[in-house]
RNA sequence: GUCCCCAUCGUCCAGAGGCCCAGGACGUGGCCCUUUCAAGGCCAAAACACGGGUUCGAAUCCCGUUGGGGACGCCA
């Protein structure tokens, strides 16, 4: 039997890093093991649920390659997989679960229960339904039903140990004495998040049902529907949470949550992906931790995952991105680099045909010292443009008077270089510098700053070459006006 | 308040009774390389929460304490 995971996101939100966190490991059990992974919308709450917001989550699936094999857009034997199309599902289990004894109507108002709650938690502390209506005579019931007064569907929940096999925190028992008698339906008809996820899970034939620890205290609940409605319960596996750097779960107050932030900001998926798979899971005592999206498929499973909460942490991430971009292929990072180009403005059609070496040379070069993909327009933007950005600190710093001579005389020097190649360029420099009586260091500063305005590049020699000698001239002979008197 | 989960360097993980005076990675500090900054290489500091057991022997098993997290909704 194939196994059949979902992740099931309700759009109430954009895909954060903690969903997004989930629906990989769906996504590595299901890929490791040639089983289905589903995506289903569950969208039950309409005041909160917007389509906008499915698009966000899908957009971050996405963006990630977390393809879905039934779900959204992609049809499959077991749909829909909105929750908001299957009410009839919910709406008939729950009036079967009445009709055989394992759950009942009740007519407690919002108000009512909000009160009692309230007047609860002033003395005790803590809470349940106290079964009013469970105790309703059956012609009680039925008046209430000829006046047609609104009413919800509970579960009557049994004392009793109620068992699972957690596959990531082993054996977890509860007692249904613990537990209030839940709703499953609401007054208006719409199902309760503990009666849809069952139904569906149970329809759509789930064999794994990867989530959130928070779901922990769920899963005896659900458990009980499953047994109620004559369905075996799928497997669990409970996911520690992802924690902020203060220990707290996730969340907005944290900085960037949305993966589709971290897009923007510029890393890249291969580094979120590699990231996330090892946060809170592990491969074992592999001493390796950057992997590509098929070695985590081939290396996942679900017994790896640690039973503790993990604090995101953002450098480390920084660290996967630049590991991620430094392994990226030239054409494919020309690929990934060019919106950042385009938002500023820098963006040429024939980087990818004519000067397609020298742009992926470019790259190459810059690689190394790239955190993030806009770093490669941030740190190398004079090689996209004349006009060049003066770090007027550096200016001061570099380019003092007397390194005009120099900077002339160095111009000079380079007209008559044969090739305007590398070592070509830095011999000529060295020449320079030893006729002029200047130290070398002192010359390549004042040339790094005069070409491309800063005091940071990768090596100056490869800079220069691929600037191509008119370039540099024009550079140089603006350089020497920066150095001279005169400018002030 | 009740119930549940968790507990190894600052952080993420390895460790499934002797291989551990605890290993890797990020971060931090130092050195090397060097025209700057990175990258890379080398080195260093840095942890088994505490207390009881069990055992010849415990980071590993059991109990308790403490600490952290989660759930207790006609939210999901």
């Amino acid at each position: 039997m194939v196994p059949r995971v979902r992740f099931a996101p309700s759009p109430t939100g954009y895909l954060h890093v903690g969903g997004a966190r989930t629906a990989l490991f769906n996504w590595l059990f299901a890929r490791r093991h040639r089983g289905v992974f589903v995506l289903r919308i569950e969208d039950t709450d309409v005041e909160r649920s917007s389509s906008d917001m499915v698009e966000g989550i899908l957009d971050g699936l996405r963006w990630l390659g977390l393809d879905w094999d039934e779900g959204p857009k992609v049809d499959g034997p077991y749909g829909p997989y909105f929750q908001s199309e299957r009410r009839e599902h919910y709406r008939s289990t729950a009036e079967r679960l009445v009709a055989q004894g394992s759950a009942y109507y009740c007519y407690c108002t919002a108000e009512e229960l909000k009160a009692k709650r309230e007047a609860a938690e002033q003395t005790s502390g803590g809470w349940k339904y106290d079964r009013t209506c469970c105790r309703l005579t059956a012609d009680a019931v039925a008046e209430r039903e000829r006046t047609r007064l609104p009413r919800a569907i509970r579960v009557k929940v049994p004392d009793g140990p109620i068992r699972f096999d957690d596959l990531v925190h082993g054996a977890i028992e509860m007692d249904g004495a613990n537990i209030e008698d839940f709703v499953i339906l609401r007054s208006d008809g719409h199902p309760t998040y503990q009666l849809s996820v069952v139904v569906d899970d149970a329809e759509m034939k789930i064999s794994h049902v990867v989530r959130g620890d928070d779901h922990i205290s769920n899963t005896p609940k659900q458990i009980l529907l499953y047994r109620a409605i004559g369905a075996d319960a799928p497997q669990f596996a409970h996911v520690p949470l992802i924690l902020g750097p203060d220990k707290k779960r996730l969340s907005k107050r944290h900085g960037a949550t949305s993966v589709m932030e971290y897009s923007r900001q510029g890393f890249l998926p291969e580094a979120m992906v590699n990231f996330l798979a090892l946060l809170g899971w592990s491969p074992g005592s592999a001493e390796v931790e950057l992997y590509t999206r098929d070695e985590l498929v081939r290396s996942f499973a679900l017994e790896g995952i640690g039973g503790g909460n993990a604090v995101f942490n953002p450098d480390k991430l920084e660290w996967f991105n630049q590991q991620h971009i430094a392994r990226l292929p030239p054409d494919e990072l020309g690929v990934r680099v060019k919106p950042s180009l385009e938002a500023a403005g820098l963006w040429r059609d024939d980087y990818f045909t004519n000067r397609h070496a020298w742009f992926f040379a470019v790259l190459e070069l810059l690689k190394p010292r790239a955190k993030r993909l806009g770093d490669f327009v941030s740190q190398g933007r004079y090689f996209f443009t004349d006009e060049v950005e003066y770090d007027r600190s550096a200016v001061d710093k570099h380019l003092g008077e007397d390194m005009a001579g120099h900077l002339h005389a160095l111009d000079a020097a380079f007209a008559q270089l044969p090739t305007f190649e590398m070592t070509a360029i830095e011999e000529a420099l060295r020449l320079t510098a030893d006729a002029r009586s200047v130290k070398a260091a002192t010359l390549i500063h004042a040339v790094r700053v005069g070409v491309t305005g800063k005091t940071v590049s990768p090596g100056l020699f490869e800079v220069l070459a691929l600037l191509g000698r008119d370039t540099v001239h024009r550079r140089l002979v603006a350089a020497v006006q920066l150095a001279s008197p005169s400018r002030s």
